[in-house]
DNA sequence: GTGAAAGCGCTAACAG
DNA sequence: CTGTTAGCGCTTTCAC
């Protein structure tokens, strides 16, 4: 049943949802009494609730989370700000997100940054008018200082893959360069010593780390880093085709390659299908990964997991303490590891 | 600048954003000025202005989109409904239904129905508690009936790809059967008899009609219907391997293969290729896909294109005109589409 | 056990 | 052009 209020102050007239009030005045009771009954405090005769509880069916009443945030001073709203929406990735973490916050009762905002440091600053805005109570920041444009200014303001966030110096506490982090170097390091204990790489974009920070882990493997092994069996991607399949393309026509004589990101491997995968190259007989390949992707292509691709669901779990968790002022002992810092699919090639190459 | 207050009612003390009242007095004006002055309403003195516009500055002011929403009646909010966010497809849909939604300066609230009509129901009362001016429902679990009760109710609501007999202006629709036929008769085009099916989830209005298009554009065919050919999956990628598996042991001389999602072909294409099978020389694919996953196969398959992309932006138009009470007449009905791939095997098999 | 009253931050008539 | 007043729907002291 719907409450009829002749329009006050609006254009012709409404049927509105029942108020507090409505249900007060069906019952017979003041408005606390049914705020209290809502949120079971104190105790009350029983015929009371009942008929408040009646009155509240009949009216089909659903308490305003609005005005309860307006009198509450907490909107019990939590952001999320990730660059794209599209691509699964997103979709992993917010998956998380929004498991951990049921939990906890609380409301997710979301908000794309779409690849620069404006559009993350309209979300952080977003999340300001909305009074979250802390957000989680997969921030990749804001500077290192930036952030920090922020977090002289009241708001808690926590920075989702991202190191921070000073905010080590707010800070979810992964180790890509150790990733990058564990991923190069499983192709040079099968014996490759052409090995290629296919970066993501080096102006980001994780892409960097990614490739120096590649660079730091090879100097360890005693392998010279060659650039030219090096390619920038864009972190997006075509980049990926383009990129061994590129890399293959110049170095027909690679046995292996590593891709930073699983959008990237099935692009040159698509190349060296296209051009007759045998993955994993000829060149093998090993990926980052994180949606596990790698797992789905053919053949399947060995990859370091890039844990984002468990991190973006951990987030949460991390801004709720905070929220709560409760400041709790977690490790926030992942660790890479491995994942051998049989699309790997497992034999050992010796001195070729 | 924070503005300070001794807690009234708050244990301890808080650091609270400014409010209105705070740039009120500093400026020296009245709350109303500045609220004024914020929402562009009538003129000013500038010297006025500017005061305001200073103090906003000074701290660090934010207006509250809680308590606006509390003044004017409208939270701004629209909500959007999904199964699941993780996969990718929820992320397209998304993306198109926020880029709208920032058209209009409104925020987004997603949910997720967990497949299941209580977790649908549940996600709906959460838009109602905060809310929402209206929502979006790719729902698949709400019967008709319970739908149509809900249209009763003041929220307006569109439904992204589904029809319900009484709703026509609220749905947003797509031929699933004749995507069907569509796909099937491309196959039979080319020559192909022999031609299997993985279906969907066949409790799945959707996934029925999906199927029943395999049926019918054999039927018009005259090419009998043989149930073996035939095998349900749940539109993941692994049940598309066993689907494949199944058919392909019981009947290796197939031509074709139907596959009604883009995850389930990539789990066919791997049964395949596992199995050398030579796609498409020995079996022919063709796949339904929305977020054209079908593209980085290998090979690429050809597919019917769900355009869910697309029709997740005009359910937020229709919305949107909804709320406004502007009937505007658009076409609602999305018609498939075909896209050939190169992986698509086009020699006619002739009578074979 | 329940009512009265004040207030959350903002907007919207109505004066002047 | 700007101040006054009331009110959005709810919670929260404080009385009784």
């Amino acid at each position: 049943m719907l409450v009829y209020r002749p329009s006050i102050g609006l254009k012709g007239s409404t049927f509105i949802m029942a108020s507090i009030k409505d249900v007060a005045s069906l019952a017979g009771v003041h408005r606390s009494t049914v705020s209290r009954i809502i949120n079971g405090e104190g105790q009350f005769r029983s015929d009371t609730k009942r008929k408040v509880e009646q009155a509240m069916a009949e009216l089909n009443y659903r308490p305003s989370a609005i005005a309860r945030s307006l009198a509450t001073a907490s909107s019990n709203m939590t952001g999320l700000l990730v660059t794209y929406y599209t691509g699964g990735f997103f979709g992993a973490m917010m998956d998380q997100v929004q498991a951990e916050l049921d939990l906890h009762n609380k409301f997710l905002i979301t908000a794309q940054g779409h690849h620069s440091a404006e559009g993350e600053r309209e979300a952080i805005r977003r999340f300001h008018a909305l009074r979250c109570e802390g957000y989680v920041l997969n921030s990749r444009h804001l500077s290192d200082n930036e952030l920090r200014e922020l977090a002289q303001e009241p708001t808690p966030f926590v920075l989702l893959d991202r190191t921070v110096e000073g905010l080590e506490s707010r800070c979810i982090t992964f180790d890509h360069t150790q990733a990058g170097v564990m991923a190069v390091n499983h192709l040079l204990g099968q014996g490759h010593k052409k090995i290629a790489c296919i970066s993501g974009p080096l102006n980001r920070t994780n892409s960097r780390q990614r490739f120096q882990g590649y660079v730091n493997a090879l100097a360890e092994a005693g392998i010279a880093f060659d650039p030219s069996l090096c390619a920038e991607g864009n972190y997006g399949r075509e980049s990926g085709y383009v990129a061994a393309q590129q890399i293959y026509q110049a170095h027909p004589e690679i046995t292996a390659l590593f891709s930073c990101s699983e959008e990237m491997t099935g692009g040159a995968l698509q190349f060296f299908h296209e051009n007759k190259v045998a993955v994993p007989q000829q060149v093998s390949l090993i990926s980052f990964d994180s949606i596990d992707l790698c797992a789905s292509f053919y053949p399947t691709v060995s990859a370091v997991h890039f844990p984002i669901s468990d991190m973006a779990r951990l987030a949460v968790e991390v801004l709720i303490s905070q929220i709560k002022h409760e400041e709790i002992e977690l490790n926030r810092q992942f660790e890479p590891q491995l994942r051998i699919r049989n699309g790997d090639c497992c034999l050992s190459l010796g001195e070729g």
